[in-house]
DNA sequence: CGGGAGACGTA
DNA sequence: GTACGTCTCCCGC
């Protein structure tokens, strides 16, 4: 193998995947006939091989810790005094893994007085002031601090890769700043002093703030709480903690990365040695690859997975104009037309378009590249131009598209002034509609299912983890295979999936009516985002942060010992041991739980659950909602874009996530502190319209129960109505302790209750909570029927169905096993609830931008669906018209035969306007 | 480091 | 008792 200067480096930090390789337990096993263990030994041959394998070009140098003290020892005795020996089963692997890799040819690094760090520290800055691109091999996140354009990190044995971008991505700080952020969060493997309780969001937040450690230093004084008295007490050990995490560049070599150079392999001694330790495979791969030669990498991929049918098809990747106007014909002239693009990211408001496939007929599938810019990347049809061309096929009505989850595109395309239309099927929604639980959704997932087919995965082209290779650093012949797939995949998948849904006249309704209408909602919903005021929350989270400090004191206090609130485990240490409180209920692991409900029983009788449990809802606020949200707003367009997931709910709804905005506190007086914080434009108010009673409302219609139709009929408070019928009094006299059960009741109806789970919520006996059931079904006695029918259907169909036809497969309804039947039974008689409450919402969600895009003024923005509730932006000008029309748009989304309600609220932010 | 467990936020 | 997503901790890879 022909080396140049240029080759990139590969430095192998051996003495990390030593140690992780000694700790995999199947490798832990292997030894020699006469109980030499090897199994370390096997693990870091491994890994180099693939290593060889992934980057054949590459000049691998393999850097060990030498033996002794380092010249961190002399800073700090302390250093690593916490280690325990090495264990000698894997000092006794180190020796012939040496000479192992000796023999192999390749360059061993064992330098005395540095770590296997330092050295490679040295090296990759050595490559990098020459241009030479290195890639460090360590499974040690430390070694991110040296990370540039031409460094980069790659973890051999969870495979994934890490660069300039991918250190921000991973740790929220760059390269330059990680030493900081490790001297600041300290190390306890190590024995390296940083600020107490200063972990990595701590570190991230005060060094977004003030960029270095120094001028953490300076500021030290503002921050406030515990956290800013641990930092003040840490700042004299602090320059020492830097030095110590920071890797040293000059370590002095004999010599320098470009002298450094393998060998050629000293076969015999390779096979003395393998048969020696007796490492079988590499001795069979040593034999069969002596025509290879030299460093030639035998094939190891361990797995025998059954090799994937292999699809008859023909890509083509489109490099030049001629090409690609070929291909645009083929496009206009189809029926309809597969179509992806391919991004850097998955993130719709990052993503920049790196190119796109289409396929026009099963086998035949074109990639056009458009923005690969590796180095060395073919030249490509000019972007603009191609977009240009693009357009006008991509907006069209009339040239019918499909696709797999093509919200995300259509996101990525309006980026570029392209307005996705003419999304006549999407193979996601289809595979949803057709059955929401058999399979998940993604493509993978669906080729699997319905081709028996194995899909390239992304992984294979990109690598996989925290940083993958965006996909315009993917060699072109790979990348256009892998996109070339998808299309041709989509188009087959289409073909597959759509007959099987259309043989259902009701499941292709809700395909055509609901879920395909819906998603150019949802894209538009996506791309408005809502406006969030990130100073309220900073405020609240140092509020919160020094009422949890306070908390910790007291809880360590009582507990007479410092310990992680946070940790379930050590708190029941704390309370079912040390304090000797008693056990009240188990985990379904069979540990004692200090779910809320333990610990709030607990809190009449003891102190410390009451800390806790504030504490707990607090930290939680904090961390998800307070810390982060304001991170979410992107750069762009000052807003946040949440993703709604529209194939991913088994009874129909949306889920909602990065950030999740369907479950923003409401309850607690701090949690709507942070609805305070989803605020209006200048100008505008925030509007919320919600479904009162919508799931008890479709109890009523599904069953038509009488009495329970005309309660809705005559407007009547359901629970109130409810509590009269059960308690046996007039309206009036219903208690609010009746009330309370009534709603008890009739939510649990909604759950598919038991009797034992309505006497839990009621903290009353079990017979009663039946007699309370059995109270309801005489005086309600059409939704007894209508659950008794629902159970039965579901045993019989194997699937229950919403009101229009959305089915929802329990395949567990037939099951053995009594839990996960009853399961599966409660969850029959809620699905035709909850779904249809989502198919009713989504009629609307369809029926409200098409009245806004019938209106086309911008000063109305459908920014939020909430299950039950649609949060809107309105311009103050036409405010009150604009509420009753869209209260209307809503009241009449359908028709049952009860009223359906939607209340406005309306405020200058979405806690107002509950 | 990835993923399960346990906890908790919403409808 | 239904349906979700995200946080931290911690085990096992």
């Amino acid at each position: 193998m022909n080396k140049t200067n240029l080759s990139p480096i590969i430095l192998v930090d051996g003495s990390s995947y030593l140690f992780r390789a000694y700790h995999v337990p199947y490798l832990q096993a292997l030894s020699t006939s006469d109980g030499q263990p090897t199994g370390a030994i096997t693990g870091v041959l491994n890994m180099i091989k693939s290593l060889q394998k992934e980057y054949p070009q590459g000049n691998v140098v393999v850097v060990f810790d030498a033996k002794g003290k380092t010249f961190r020892n002399d800073m700090y005795p302390e250093y690593k005094a916490n280690r325990p020996p090495m264990p000698e089963d894997l000092r006794s692997q180190i020796a012939p893994l040496h000479e192992i890799i000796e023999a192999m040819g390749l360059p061993l690094l064992v330098i005395e007085g540095v770590e296997a760090d330092d050295v490679i520290g040295t090296l990759a800055n050595q490559a990098d002031q020459q241009g030479i691109d290195t890639i460090i091999s360590t499974g040690d996140k430390d070694m991110a601090q040296l990370v540039t354009p031409h460094v980069s990190l790659i973890n051999t044995m969870t495979n994934t890769a890490m660069d300039v971008d991918g250190v921000v991505e991973k740790f929220g700080v760059r390269a330059d700043q990680i030493i900081d952020y490790l001297a600041l969060m300290g190390d306890k493997v190590d024995n390296i002093p940083g600020v107490d309780k200063c972990g990595p969001k701590t570190a991230v937040k005060w060094l977004t703030e003030y960029k270095t450690l120094n001028g953490v230093i300076e500021n030290a004084d503002k921050i406030k709480g515990k956290i800013g008295e641990n930092l003040r007490n840490a700042i004299e050990r602090l320059p020492l903690s830097y030095d110590l995490a920071t890797i040293k560049l000059d370590v002095e070599l004999d010599q320098s990365v470009d002298q450094i150079l393998p060998t050629a392999p000293n076969t015999e001694k390779l096979e003395k040695l393998y048969s020696q330790f007796e490492l079988k495979r590499l001795l069979a791969e040593l034999k069969a690859g002596d025509k290879a030669g030299t460093q030639q990498i035998v094939d190891d991929s361990e797995e025998d997975e059954p090799l994937p049918e292999k699809l008859d098809a023909e890509y083509d990747i489109i490099l030049t104009d001629e090409a690609f106007d070929a291909w645009l014909e083929k496009i206009k002239s189809a029926d309809v037309f597969a179509f992806d693009t391919e991004t850097t990211s998955i993130d719709y408001m990052a993503a920049k378009l790196v190119g796109v496939s289409f396929s026009v007929e099963v086998g035949k599938a074109a990639y056009l590249p458009l923005a690969h810019d590796y180095e060395g990347a073919p030249i490509q049809v000019d972007f603009e131009q191609a977009l240009a061309k693009l357009k006008p096929i991509l907006e069209s009505k009339e040239i019918k598209k499909v696709g797999q989850n093509l919200k995300y595109d259509a996101n990525v395309l309006s980026h570029y002034d392209i307005k996705l239309q003419g999304i006549a099927y999407d193979t996601m929604l289809e595979s949803y509609c057709l059955n929401s639980v058999a399979t998940r959704h993604n493509m993978d997932a669906l080729a699997n299912k319905y081709l028996g087919y194995q899909t390239v995965k992304f992984e294979e082209v990109a690598g996989k983890g925290a940083k993958q290779l965006t996909f315009n650093q993917i060699d072109i012949d790979k990348a256009g295979h892998y996109a070339a797939e998808d299309a041709d995949i989509t188009l087959r998948l289409h073909q597959v999936i759509y007959p099987k849904l259309a043989k259902s006249t009701l499941q292709l309704s809700v395909f055509d009516d609901i879920e395909m209408p819906l998603m150019p909602v949802l894209t538009s919903m996506e791309q408005a985002g809502v406006l969030i005021d990130p100073d309220l929350l900073h405020e609240q989270s140092d509020v919160i942060g020094s009422r949890l400090a306070e908390l910790e004191v007291e809880a360590h206090n009582i507990a007479g010992k410092a310990f992680n609130l946070s940790s379930p485990k050590q708190l029941q240490q704390i309370l079912f041991e040390d304090l000797q409180i008693p056990v009240i209920k188990k985990t379904p692991k069979g540990a004692p739980s200090t779910a809320e409900e333990v610990l709030q029983e607990l809190a009449l009788d003891y102190p410390l659950p009451k800390l806790i449990l504030e504490h707990r809802g607090l930290s939680k606020l904090k961390s998800t909602y307070t810390d982060k949200l304001p991170l979410m707003i992107s750069s762009k367009t000052g807003r946040v874009h949440t993703s709604y997931h529209q194939a991913v709910a088994a009874t129909g709804r949306l889920s909602s996530t990065d950030p999740n905005l369907q479950n923003i506190p409401i309850r607690s007086s701090e949690g709507r502190k942070i609805r305070q914080a989803f605020i209006a434009p200048a100008d505008h108010k925030i509007v919320a319209i919600d479904y009162s009673q919508i799931e008890l409302r479709i109890m009523a219609h599904l069953s038509q129960d009488e009495g329970l139709v005309n309660a809705f009929s005559q407007g009547r408070d359901i629970h109130q109505a409810t509590a009269a019928e059960i308690f046996d009094v007039s309206l009036e006299e219903v208690t609010t302790n009746q009330r309370r059960s009534a709603k008890a009741i009739n939510f649990g109806l909604i759950y598919g209750m038991s009797a034992f789970g309505l006497s839990k919520q009621l903290g009353i006996g079990r017979k009663q909570a039946q007699d309370y059931m059995d109270l309801y079904f005489k005086r309600y006695p059409g939704v007894l029927t209508y659950m008794e029918d629902t159970r039965q259907k579901a045993s019989e169909q194997g699937y229950v169905e919403t009101l229009y036809g959305r089915r929802l497969y329990l395949p567990d309804i037939k099951s053995k096993n009594q839990a996960r039947k009853k399961a599966a039974e409660r969850a029959a008689i809620n699905a035709p609830m909850q779904g249809t409450a989502a198919d009713i919402i989504k009629k609307a969600m369809i029926s409200v931008h098409a009245w806004l895009l019938e209106k086309n003024d911008q000063r109305i923005t459908m920014t939020m669906q909430v299950h039950d509730e649609l949060i809107f932006e309105i311009h103050q000008d036409i405010l009150d018209e604009t509420v009753e029309k869209l209260v209307t748009i809503m009241n009449d989304a359908v028709s049952l035969s009860v009223p359906l309600i939607a209340e406005a609220g309306v405020g200058e932010n979405w806690d107002q306007a509950h």
